[in-house]
DNA sequence: TCTTCCACATT
DNA sequence: TAATGTGGAAG
């Protein structure tokens, strides 16, 4: 990882998104988060996937978890990611549908383990939990929708419970993950599936995280504590209360006051990334390994960086080397709250609690809802693809927030961790569409709690341009042309492997997804565990 | 060493 | 008050 490289002071509380009225937003925490430039570089010409561009919101603080060494809680219950991950969408057509969906996938091929302070490969990792979707309870809607505003996934929870009947995405602990976003276009019956459904897909590798039941590094925790109003109590007022949180945890490392952590997260390097971090150096140069990533000025400043978009190795033209534009890093986002639809009965009041996390989302439901996602299913709640409307059947908000929206998946995989972001519109082969009939099953149920999402699920199964394994060699070349042939002007784009472990066996309605998989690598460096 | 359960804090 | 978060104790 370690691909962050701020040396700016916590951004603040990340709950201070651009959902909240600007005169909701707290004083002190700037939100440059929401500003975002214009994405000057989508070239893909297919299937009108192209000028789409993402930006990750909070970019800042994903960083600096980033080169810390990101870990994310996952428990039985199921646990939200924090930082949340939120992106702002540009280029979409306003009038086009789509859906907007997310999913977690393996990062490498290790377990691994904390000690001395550094994370280090202790064998190989456990078979795959099954892979699911987290499709956003909005979808599907307009680009004007999506773009409105940024498009919160904070609701998605992470569970180690194999057999979550909740739809959370299942992780295995101590294992490194990499969030994916993909987006899209729903076809004329507000699904997709269709071979000529397009879609594109993003990743920022600076939301890689390794699952966990408890942290790890203490400088996770202070960061968490530091960054996350829910864990505000956690919070000393002084050293002491530092010394005594470090001493209770039974750390010995130096417990520095609450007002240097931030310097001293910001300066030390990561042992997590393992490389590149004796020094901190610039954002720029942090990110500079990374091919895909935006070049940044050195004198950027927190909104610029924030501002940076993420690099989209598109296909099926390739693209130079990104670089954000000035004048486009300037554009500014719009952070006012959206205002509830008329036609969407919303919750009049949000928790409370919702505010600082949810202020950003709109989308997320809480503000509204629309009425929604019908994915046609077959009779066993399969996907049919038959071309129902995904806004057929309306979800109540609770279901919409809650369920939105897992779906079982193919394993995936973030083999070689090296992307940086990247996107790959392109045709869907037929092989993605509608399979049949799923064994009886099945440990990983795709979703069994979730009548919606048994609906969605269809989603999942006819469009997630996801990895898998039986990746056709050319595939895992960046070079491949073809519908699903990905460029990424990485310098570093090291083939794809195959991953046999992954195999269907371990979960035969999981990997009947794909035929053809999309395997992307955008060439960044790869998180040295142990190194 | 890692996971689960708990009390407590915040919204 | 409920929901959700946290770190830490206990297993």
């Amino acid at each position: 990882m370690a691909n962050g490289g701020d040396q700016f002071g916590l951004s603040g509380r990340p709950d201070s998104d651009c959902n909240e009225s600007p005169k909701e937003n707290e004083p002190e925490t700037p939100s440059f988060s929401c500003s975002s430039p214009a994405s000057p570089q989508t070239t893909t010409n297919q299937q009108g996937m192209e000028g789409i561009n993402v930006f990750l919101h909070d970019r800042e603080l994903w960083r600096k978890f980033d080169e810390v060494g990101t870990e994310m809680i996952i428990t039985k219950a199921g646990r939200r990611m924090f930082p949340s991950y939120k992106v702002k969408v540009t280029g979409l057509n306003p009038k086009t549908k789509y859906i907007l969906l997310m999913d977690i996938v393996p990062r490498d091929d290790n377990r691994y383990k904390f000690a001395d302070n550094k994370w280090l490969v202790t064998g190989k990792a456990e078979p795959a939990m099954p892979g699911r979707l987290y499709v956003h309870p909005d979808s599907p809607a307009t680009g004007a929708h999506w773009s409105r505003q940024l498009v919160s996934f904070q609701k998605l929870k992470l569970t180690n419970n194999h057999l979550d009947p909740f739809g959370h995405i299942i992780l295995n602990s101590m294992h490194k993950y990499q969030p994916r976003l993909h987006i899209v276009k729903a076809d004329e019956n507000n699904g997709f599936g269709s071979k000529n459904t397009a879609f594109c897909s993003h990743v920022f590798s600076e939301t890689a995280f390794i699952a966990v039941t408890s942290y790890q590094n203490h400088k996770i925790t202070q960061l968490k504590i530091e960054n996350n109003p829910f864990a505000k109590g956690f919070r000393g007022s002084d050293d002491n209360e530092l010394h005594r949180m470090a001493k209770l945890q039974g750390k010995d490392y130096p417990v520095v006051p609450r007002s240097t952590v931030r310097q001293r997260l910001c300066s030390s390097g990561s042992p997590f990334s393992g490389k590149g971090q004796g020094v901190m150096v610039s954002p720029e140069a942090v990110a500079s390994p990374y091919s895909c990533e935006n070049g940044l000025k050195s004198s950027s400043s927190p909104q610029e960086l924030m501002a940076a978009p993420p690099t989209h190795c598109t296909s099926p033209h390739p693209q130079p080397p990104p670089q954000l534009q000035h004048s486009q890093q300037q554009q500014l986002y719009q952070c006012s709250k959206r205002k509830r639809v008329e036609n969407y009965p919303s919750e009049n009041h949000q928790h409370q609690y919702k505010k600082p996390f949810t202020s950003s989302s709109t989308t997320e439901g809480e503000l509204y809802y629309h009425p929604s996602s019908s994915f046609p299913t077959s009779p066993t709640g399969l996907p049919t693809n038959t071309g129902h409307g995904l806004a057929d059947a309306p979800y109540s908000s609770d279901m919409g927030q809650r369920q939105a929206c897992m779906f079982a998946n193919l394993e995936p995989r973030m083999d070689e961790p090296g992307f940086s972001s990247w996107s790959y519109p392109c045709t869907l082969p037929s092989s993605m569409t509608p399979m049949e009939h799923y064994p009886p099953y099945t440990p990983h149920p795709p979703y069994s709690s979730s009548p919606q999402g048994s609906r969605l699920s269809t989603v999942a199964h006819q469009s997630t341009p996801l990895m898998g394994e039986h990746i056709p060699p050319e595939l895992y070349q960046n070079q491949s042309p073809g519908p699903l042939s990905l460029n990424c002007h990485n310098v570093h784009s090291p083939p794809l492997r195959e991953h046999p472990r992954y195999t269907s066996s371990l979960s035969p309605p999981l990997y009947h997804t794909l035929e053809t998989h999309t395997h992307i690598r955008c060439g960044v460096p790869e998180w040295s565990a142990a190194s």
